[in-house]
DNA sequence: ATTATATTTAAGTATTTGCTTAAATACGCA
DNA sequence: TGCGTATTTAAGCAAATACTTAAATATAAT
């Protein structure tokens, strides 16, 4: 834990390093909420359960388990991760519950589905 | 683990999950690719790391534990991650090796840097 | 009420992650 | 060669993750 500047390179720019800490330093917020953000996606099963989500609008655990090939309270706990981050919502009809995105101010999770396609296609 | 569906809801739509899940089969490969590269980014010292390196070019392992913080072999760590997935390669000066994003084809990585900053400005 | 279905929650556990400290490697210079 | 600096690698460990099974909760139907 350095609280100084300790990089003794002859070439070390310490106005740069300096710059950068500033500019850390006022982002905090947003580093750790993209974090918390991108840490969900970055799971298989949720990346594969929120892109469902987008391509069916709606589904409930029972459909993302079969799909998926998993556990229903394996998919549950997943659930409960993306809803607790605020991506989804329910709504209920009777004993389902039916899970869907909510709308992204960012469109980071567009990007992140446009970009699997990307993938799929140069593969 | 189910190899059928079991979803036994009144309206269930059986042709829709079995379309999905051969959508899901299709684009593992995708799905694989991608979850690698977003759990990488869903940690907040490689998020910023590679926040970094898109601001400033290139930076060596010394610069960025100033800027962050922490410990040289804690940063060298998280560069391998990074640098294993092709994310970043590296140049040699004398004993400094700097380090800078490789190209991007998805440009996903823009997109989550934009999306940082559009948190910022919104929070 | 009782029973069945859909879902969540809790407890237990194996694996993964991300740091720390210490040792190894690579390069430059006297 | 030997020393100093930059970086990586390895070993160890605490915390987080993602499943499993079993139990709890909520709604519907008989």
């Amino acid at each position: 834990m350095k609280l100084e500047i300790s990089c003794t390179r002859a070439q070390a720019d310490h106005k740069q390093l300096l710059n950068c800490m500033d500019m850390i330093d006022n982002m905090e917020v947003s580093f750790k909420k993209m974090t918390k953000l991108l840490s969900i996606t970055g799971n298989e099963v949720r990346l594969k359960i929120l892109f469902l989500l987008n391509m069916e609008s709606e589904l409930c655990p029972c459909d993302l388990a079969d799909i998926l090939k998993m556990s229903v309270p394996a998919i549950s706990q997943h659930i409960r991760k993306i809803k607790d981050a605020s991506i989804i919502t329910s709504r209920r009809e009777g004993q389902t519950l039916y899970y869907s995105l909510n709308y992204d101010e960012t469109d980071i999770f567009n990007s992140i589905f446009k970009s699997i396609e990307l993938i799929k296609k140069t593969a």
